[in-house]
DNA sequence: GCAAGGTC
């Protein structure tokens, strides 16, 4: 063997990577390619004379030292997991009782494509004699390294101690090849973690949604065509909107009241922060704000204004201050955050979003759309990327030229966000086009906004002037604010979705001690109002902050709770839930099961944590949340009449009608 | 006919 090259199997999680991982050995000296990729269930390619640390002395993660050696780099992909649990035959539907579910045997399969690449890779590993799992460095890429693992073995048990598993945050050439100098190997906690989070879902999924279903087939008509699901990220999500949902309904209006001043001023020569242009004997109106906000007393608020009217001939500033403000420049964007934005700005749903981000990726317009980071690596070349935008942006040709005009100095390494998954870079263009070439309409503005966005992160702080002036009438302060933008920077290329309110302009230089006239002293009634349902963004949000789904599912969860008829979106990407979700939430909660709170898979998730970390065992969690779930379920069962009642206020009964 | 997690 020592003659001929070691043969070694390289998998990465998607076609994209491999093709990546792939450039970067055509890349490495001396390497030669064998042909152009062939195609089977994926994408192969082929290079010999690939030359790094002898595969078969490394493993332990550690830099190796072991001498340079040949390899044969067979290259190819999955495509996310390949494999699934299921219950066997014998536990379908009618075939037991879902009680059964908690403890019933599971069986993994390769359905549809993925038996393709099963066999694929299979066939790929009889004939290496070495495997490197070049899956996502994340704890389910861990997961679906082990599936890898398993295919590869059923063919070829000799590869047993040869399979390597690489760390590597980017497909970039020193990464690589720094990973395959210090190959590791599959983190086994990592992997129980992962399948211990997926046995529960479906065991505690399964069980719940065929106990609702089959109940409420039973007692109600109009639900035998329907599947009344339950999982623990769809319920929490329904949760959320039933929540906003229930505070609407038992809202309560209250009066209040206040006092408002106004003064007026003569407009100086600059016009807020657009032009200058002198405007003479023009004059404006300045809003104060009182002290006290809104009082819900109106004889006292009565009196305090009865005193501000006795004294308003004594109207005195008692402070002007300056204060120089800025308005952050945004960080690098995430997928949950391009989620809310895309929402809150274009109007556009997360599942819509996802599936246009999904083809601008194919076509290479922008980087890998899932993704947790939001802080780029040092390597990171912005400049290249910022003048192929410059080059070939369309509208946004000028912004870029700027940014990289009068030696840079428009320019700013971007801020450094909170989260990283250390799998994928932050969300940017990837190739500078014109917008207007893009045919579909959801892609170009959501191409837009990425390019918005990553220029924005480029650029410096937006800086501000704001000034606060304080009038006193008797007992009673009254504050106002203004603001001029300095320097819009990162904003004039987030037009016209991000702005910086300058209603009030720059407040007039009054000195203080000096009086005032009021033009306006009056006292208001106003009513508090309803909360509104819940936007889209809200709901991504509290799923992000509460760990229901991850990037690459939230927007899953929320189509999935509409396809189920829990809850309905409206024109303003607002959530209702539907008489169905809120019977099913009420049911629950009627018995004292708060399911459709986010604490059940805190739990779960915090478990699996303890697990991944090595401080607990998969079995040992897995025992305690199953049997927990399992009581909850008993119980559930044992008060059906509960979640009857609550259904029952809503639809009607089998016979009834 | 059930989940959630990958990816297309």
């Amino acid at each position: 063997m020592s003659n001929r090259e070691i043969r070694v199997l390289n998998v990465a999680e998607k076609p994209s990577v491999a093709r990546a991982l792939a450039g970067v050995f055509s890349g490495m000296q001396g390497s030669r390619q064998h042909g152009g990729p062939r195609r089977e269930a994926a994408q192969i390619f082929e290079h010999h004379n690939v030359r790094f640390p002898e595969i078969f002395r490394q493993g332990n993660g550690q830099r190796s030292n072991a001498p340079i050696k040949a390899h044969t780099m067979i290259t190819t992909s999955v495509r996310g997991h390949l494999s699934n649990r299921d219950f066997p035959d014998g536990f379908g539907w009618s075939a037991c009782d879902p009680g059964e579910l908690f403890h019933a045997p599971l069986e993994i399969s390769y359905k549809g494509d993925m038996n393709a690449l099963q066999r694929m890779l299979g066939n790929l590993a009889r004939n290496c004699q070495a495997v490197i799992l070049w899956l996502d460095c994340d704890r389910e890429g861990e997961a679906i390294a082990d599936e890898v693992r398993t295919v590869c073995l059923e063919k070829n048990q000799r590869l047993s101690p040869h399979m390597f598993r690489p760390k590597f945050s980017t497909v970039l050439p020193g990464e690589i090849q720094r990973a395959l100098q210090s190959l590791g190997r599959v983190n086994e906690n990592f992997v129980d973690a992962v399948n211990a989070r997926s046995e529960l879902d479906l065991r505690v999924g399964a069980a719940f949604s065929r106990f609702q279903t089959l109940r409420l087939q039973k007692k109600f008509s109009g639900f035998s065509e329907q599947v009344v699901s339950y999982g623990p990220c769809q319920f929490p999500t329904l949760g959320f909107i039933v929540e906003r949902w229930a505070r609407m309904e038992t809202f309560v209006s209250e009066k209040f009241w206040s006092i408002e001043l106004r003064i007026t001023v003569p407009v100086p020569g600059a016009d807020n922060d657009q032009n200058v242009n002198p405007q003479p004997g023009r004059t404006r109106s300045i809003e104060f704000t009182w002290k006290r906000g809104r009082l819900y007393d109106r004889l006292m608020t009565l009196v305090l204004y009865e005193s501000c009217m006795d004294a308003r001939d004594q109207a005195t500033v008692i402070d002007l201050r300056g204060t120089q403000k800025k308005k952050w420049r945004p960080v690098p964007l995430s997928t949950v955050e391009l989620q809310k934005r895309a929402s809150r700005f274009l109007r556009i749903g997360s599942e819509t979003l996802m599936a246009a981000a999904e083809s601008l990726y194919n076509n290479g317009y922008i980087s890998y759309p899932r993704t947790e980071t939001e802080v780029f690596r040092q390597e990171f070349q912005h400049r290249p990327l910022i003048q192929d935008l410059a080059g070939n942006g369309g509208e946004f040709r000028q912004y870029a030229s700027k940014l990289l005009s009068n030696n840079g100095q428009h320019f700013q390494n971007p801020r450094a966000g909170r989260n990283d998954d250390k799998a994928h870079p932050p969300i940017t263009p990837c190739k500078a086009v014109d917008p207007a070439t893009i045919p579909d309409t959801t892609q170009r503005s959501i191409y837009k906004l990425i390019v918005q966005h990553y220029l924005a992160c480029c650029s410096k702080d937006a800086v501000g002037k704001e000034t606060q002036l304080i009038v006193r009438i008797g007992t009673e302060d009254f504050t106002a604010k203004g603001l001029m933008i300095v320097e819009r920077n990162w904003l004039e290329v987030y037009h016209p979705h991000e702005r910086w309110s300058t209603q009030q302009g720059e407040l007039p230089e009054l000195e203080i001690g000096s009086r005032i006239v009021p033009s306006t002293l009056t006292m208001k009634e106003g009513e508090t109002t309803p909360p509104q349902p819940l936007t889209e963004a809200e709901l991504i949000a509290l799923m992000d902050r509460h760990g229901i789904g991850t990037d690459a599912t939230i927007a899953a969860h929320i189509t999935t709770i509409q396809e189920r008829q829990y809850a309905t979106k409206d024109a303003g990407q607002r959530f209702l839930p539907s008489p169905l979700g809120i019977a099913l939430v009420e049911g629950y909660n009627s018995m004292g099961y708060q399911l459709n709170k986010p604490d059940l898979r805190r739990e779960v998730e915090a478990e699996c944590n303890q697990v991944a970390a090595g401080t607990k065992q998969k079995a040992e969690i897995m025992n305690r949340i199953l049997e927990k779930m399992r009581q909850i379920f008993m119980a559930a069962r044992a008060e059906a009449t509960k979640l009857d009642a609550a259904v029952g206020r809503r639809f009607s009964r089998v016979g009834v009608g």
